[in-house]
DNA sequence: TGTACATCAGTGAACGCGCGTTCACTGATGTAC
DNA sequence: TGTACATCAGTGAACGCGCGTTCACTGATGTAC
């Protein structure tokens, strides 16, 4: 044993650590084997005894999503605390925060890489689902009942979280963006049924919460 | 003048279809100058002589969004009567209809592309926007009023239907995508206020409506 | 403690390939007479 | 109607480049004695 045992597990950890951040920013096809082993130190010529081939490690970079708690973390909320009966809330305001937002590295790739997992294969589709299963369990325990099925309502505050991420990231105008994030936040709050005692008509009065919590 | 008057412009428009439909199936960075060239019968050499990069056509294409009339029946329904006071309802069931979850190449280029776009630059941002805008403005002047304002509501209205059509088109199960379509057009309808008679509380007579519109 | 050794993580040259881009050329076209 | 011509849309060979992948080799490492 030449090397310190785990050496190999470390490294392997660290190619994919430095993929998922370059895959988030620059998708799928636009990153090069050279820029991922130059992100961990290495070069490019010892990939291939980490991994079998580019479409290997992009599997395995997905389906880190849910088998890394601390990669978990990412959209279930920073520091949520799951026996709270405000997860539901947590995990909406962090997925639709400023720091999600701007932190492209460590988006859910839900919000990153959609786009590139609806032309990739079934292994990424599968690993997508998951996630997306996930997201909506946690959300569906923790709404309340409204006019609709929780499970709807829960698939709906899921969408729209990452619908809204995704679609602010797209935007220049980082005025248009913001707004975006708090108009999502505040209907998926709403729809919850976390914006305790400002349920009915009184909307005016909502917004203004609504923003400064997607600015935190 | 050798050739007909209106030839090159007829050959730049087909380019530019040929490049949105490639551009909406497989990403800006996966296409090749030559597979859009193969795709109007003509060789890769003459695209210079139409546009100066491959950029350059990428910002054309995105431009056409709110150009071409028949392009921007896309989002706003394939029928869509914009002076009837239901227009929102259509919009939101044209965009979250099997036919638009299908139809990949003349998709909406915010379900299609939202995640190349927010890795480009500033030029594909704005154009984004403007289509952003529009579809908001849509919405905006046919939801009626609910809780929140409805710029508020229209502008989460926008993302919870793109969310939906991304997050679908990333699943390999298509029974969860098809049920992910029918749980965002229920909520959306009912924060548009398009659900009439049946706003409150009775929620299981709704849900088969609300599938059978996706289905549609 | 010091030396020889077997191991194997990592190196970097080399490969074929397809890309975006350039450009000298071709040949189909409408026009002039 | 027929012929000669100027135009210019389109061709395809060529370019340098970076890619994914392969592989013979290097050299740092922990172990044995």
């Amino acid at each position: 044993m030449p090397y310190p045992s785990g050496h190999r597990e470390a490294v392997k950890k660290n190619i994919i650590d430095s993929a998922r951040k370059l895959f988030n920013r620059y998708g799928f096809e636009s990153v090069s084997l050279n820029r991922i082993m130059a992100g961990v130190g290495l070069t490019h010529g010892g990939f291939y005894s980490y991994f079998e081939s580019k479409s290997d490690l992009y599997a395995e970079v997905l389906g880190c999503f849910f088998t890394d708690p601390q990669w978990k973390s990412c959209w279930e909320g920073v520091h949520v605390d799951l026996s709270s009966t405000d997860v539901g809330s947590q995990v909406v305001r962090a997925y639709l925060s400023r720091q999600h937002f701007e932190d492209v590295e460590n988006s859910c790739p839900m919000v990153a890489l959609p786009t590139d997992v609806a032309r990739s294969g079934v292994s990424a589709k599968r690993a997508f689902e998951t996630v997306f299963k996930a997201m909506v369990s946690v959300l569906e325990r923790s709404l309340s009942q409204n006019g609709l099925s929780r499970r709807t309502t829960a698939q709906a505050v899921a969408a729209l979280s990452i619908g809204g991420m995704v679609v602010a990231r797209t935007m220049d105008d980082r005025a248009l963006a913001d707004e975006l994030r708090a108009a999502c936040l505040a209907v998926a709050l709403n729809l919850g049924g976390w914006d305790k005692g400002r349920k009915s008509k009184n909307g005016k009065s909502k917004r203004p919460q609504a923003r400064r919590a997607a600015a935190s």
